[in-house]
Parts: structure tokens; sequence; C-alpha cells
DNA sequence: ACCTGAACACCGTTCAAGT
DNA sequence: ACCTGAACACCGTTCAAGT
């Protein structure tokens, strides 16, 4: 349509290299002390440029949290590729959520922050569309685990419940739970001794048990089968867990 | 210790009529848009007054979402004191959490913005004690729901699972369902044909059920009784969400 | 002892001027 | 067509001066 002097990969390449720098800035210093000021200067562009590409700090938040949101997708994919009984791989998608909280803290802060409100009103009418996308690709993954499960009768429809309820039910279990537990700071009052994947773990199996999710509990596999099919699934990310100094105890 | 020439009572009027303030502010504006020179302006004292009271924004925002935190833990404790069987009382305080958020969602905000990074370690110390006072009468209430439930046999520990990890159990739920679903802006995708009162009820059955919390969802009270037990616990609460034009729908 | 508001540093956003 | 950075409005916080 309009002639364009500058081609369209080096204009993205270019907004990656932002978000990149803006990545490095949260990391460093925490995303309440991210500026813009600090990414014009972080990045050989001027502010004006910065601004060609984000209509606001709102818009650029919510490209970060665009970028969060994928590799949270990827993992999620790859719990409900794994090859195990669907109730396993359910179980292990949940896990694929902490994973990424441990391994991606500052990512994590950047998905929460884009629920804070005006963050939607306030970005790019394509922002929110790749990240309506990034969603979608989100549930299929669970979507497929459930859809899997109802076919191979492991599990049955509750009354008046649909997939999609199931999928929100899984979904907002790993969020809560990950959410309340996960946070840098010191714990609150009510919150001590408990262990994040420790609860996620129970709260996982209860639900499932809850759902008569086949096999139920008595029989299904314990904290070291889990440990091992997520070490098959994802070895780099474990890794790079015990970097960090820290390691899922069961 | 300190001679004063003001007396206490006065000092903490005056804190309350800051924050109150501060609260219609972010009723009428948004919490996004609320800023210390509006607080000033709104208020007939100056910023160095102001700043004798809370030592920055983030401390104000904490002493907003602590009266947040008052009326959540009075609607929990009612709940817990409902005259009917221990999982009726569990259901009725994950309802309550949502009455809350649909009653006052600005409140809810704070509650939400409260957790962002460095918030906490912004605020005054005794802010932060008075906060974790809060979520210890709060967590009482559900506490007291469970022991209950203990106490009469129609629940059995499960293995590995202490009651303070039910009490999270039960938190998590609520919190993760509530915040993913009450947000007042449209909805985003996999989201759509979600209804809040809906989820969060199936979700607590299924919860209540994976535990094996009798009475069993078979045998339980369905969506009406539910609604006529919130009726007599909650009257004014409903009265005030109808005048709003909503209304729980089941 | 207590209060005030000018002053300061910093931040988000714009746009006239340049190439 | 594209980029720059000075300039502007606004915000959080402090503190010297007042009473």
């Amino acid at each position: 349509m309009t002639p364009r002097l500058l081609d369209e990969n080096a204009l993205q390449a270019r907004e990656q290299q932002i978000i990149d720098n803006a990545v490095t800035l949260i990391t460093q210093y925490g995303i309440e002390h991210l500026t813009m000021d600090k990414v014009v200067a972080q990045v050989p562009y001027s502010k004006g440029t910065v601004y060609k590409h984000f209509t606001g700090k709102e818009d650029l938040l919510l490209a970060i949290s665009n970028q969060a949101l994928a590799i949270l997708a990827d993992l999620f994919t790859r719990a409900s590729q794994f090859d195990g009984c669907s109730r396993e791989r359910m179980l292990m998608s949940n896990f694929s959520y902490l994973i990424f909280a441990i391994l991606y803290p500052e990512l994590f802060q950047t998905e929460m922050c884009a629920k804070a409100p005006n963050v939607l009103g306030k970005s790019s009418e394509e922002r929110i569309q790749a990240r309506e996308n990034l969603e979608a690709k989100l549930l299929g993954a669970i979507h497929s685990i459930i859809t899997s499960a109802i076919n191979d009768k492991s599990l049955i429809l509750p009354k008046h419940m649909n997939i999609e309820q199931l999928c929100f039910a899984n979904w907002s279990l790993g969020f809560g739970t990950i959410t309340l537990l996960s946070n840098e700071v010191e714990q609150c009052s009510g919150r001590n001794g408990l262990i994040v994947e420790r609860e996620l773990f129970n709260q996982s199996n209860i639900l499932f048990d809850g759902l008569n999710w086949l096999p139920l509990t008595k029989d299904k596999m314990g904290s070291s089968e889990l440990k091992k099919a997520l070490q098959q699934v994802y070895p780099s990310e474990l890794a790079l867990i015990k970097e960090k100094g820290r390691e899922l105890q069961f």
C-alpha cells in the first residue's frame, strides 16, 4: 500500500531489539523502575523512533508480556505432546507454568502487570490481537489434553460443564497457586511452610480426583514419576533452574 | 514517650480522612490515575502533612488495601459463622470473596496492586504489620471452617496435607477464578461464555469432592440453596449488588 | 511542635527542525 | 521518508521557612 523505504524485516528486528533491551533492564532493576528514558538510553535510537514502534509505555509492556506468553505457550504445547496418559499430561502442563515462573520471574511479573487496569486500554490494536492469538495457542494446548482424555474415556465431562470451563479451571488453579506463592519477597503470614511445587501438585490431584479423572490418586504416579517426566520434557529448563540454585522439591 | 500536642484520635481521624478521599478518587478516575497531587488537592491539608501520615504513595496504597482486607475479613468471618454444614460454609466463604469483588471493584484492584513489586518494600513497618494481622483474621475464618469439618468427620485430612495447606487451596481457588474473570474490561479470548459465579460454584464443588468433603455433590445443596443461604448472610450486600444492576446468575 | 508550599529531580509524550 | 532531541506538562518527594 504505502511506499516504504525501510524494509519490514529491519523494522521488526529493531522492535525486537528494543524489547530485548527493556527485558534486560527489567531483569536488572525490576519492572517498577522501567522507564522510557532508560530504554532509549540503552538502545541506539532516539525517543521518537522508540515511540514509532510503541504507542507508549503500556504498549511496550504488552509487547514484553506477549513475548512471555509465547514462551509459556511453547511450554504448554510440549506438555500436551508428552507421551503419557492424559492426566499425566495435564499435571505436566500445570507444572510448565511453574517452571516458567521460576525461570523467568521478571517475565512472570510483566504477565501480572499486563492485567493492570488500562494497560490493554492504552495498547495498540495489533498488539492486543497478537496477544489473543497467543492466548488461543496456549488454551489450545490445554484443550487438546482434555479432548483426548474425553476421547479415551479417562475423563467424563461433569454435568453442566463444557470443555472450556474445564480448561479454565486448570488455568486458574495454576494461576492462583503460583501467583500467591512464587513472589520473591518475604512470605506473608499464612503462607509460611507452603512450598509452591508441593501445593501445585496436591491441588492439581485434588482437582483431577474431583473430576474422577482416571487414574485416580490412589493408583496414579507419585511425585517421583512426575519428576522423571519433567526431566524428560524440560531437560534444559530444569538445568537452568538448578543453575539458579533452585530445585523443585516434592 | 514523646510529648504530643495533637492527640492520637485526631491524628487517626485525619489519616482515615485522607484514605477515604483517596478511595473516592480511585472510584471516580481509576487507580492508574491516582496521584499524590490529587489526593492533596482533595484534602484540606498540605503535601507535608499527607507525607507525615504516609511514607509515600506505596504506603498510602497499602493503607487503602488494608481497608479492603478488613472488609473482606469481615465477610469471611460471617460466612464461617453461618448456621449450616461445614461444606456449605466453605462454599459461602468462597462466594463472600466474589461478593467483595463485585461490590468494591476499586478495592479489589488495590488488593491486586498491593501485590506489585516494591509496594511492600516501600511501605512502613506498621502498615505491613497491620496487614499481617488482617490476613491472620481472614485465614482464621477459613481455618475454623476446616477445623470444624474435621471435628465432625465430614472431612478427613488428605495424606501429606495439613490444615494450612487446605486453607491455602481454598484461598487460591477463589483468588485465581475471581481475578481472571471479574475484570471490568472486555473479556479476552478463551474467557468468553464464562460466568464467574458459575465457575466459582463448579470449581469449589470439584475441590470439595476431590477432598471427599461430605456431603458429596450428588447429595449436596444445589445453586438455589446457595442463593438462599447467601441471601440470609449477606442481605444488604446482595441488595447493593442488585442496585448496581448486577445479579448473581447460577 | 506542627504545617506549608515552593523547589527539585525525574518521567511520559510530543513535534518542530533537521537530514 | 525518516530520525532527532529539546521542550512541555505532570508527578513523587523533600525541606527551609513560617506559625
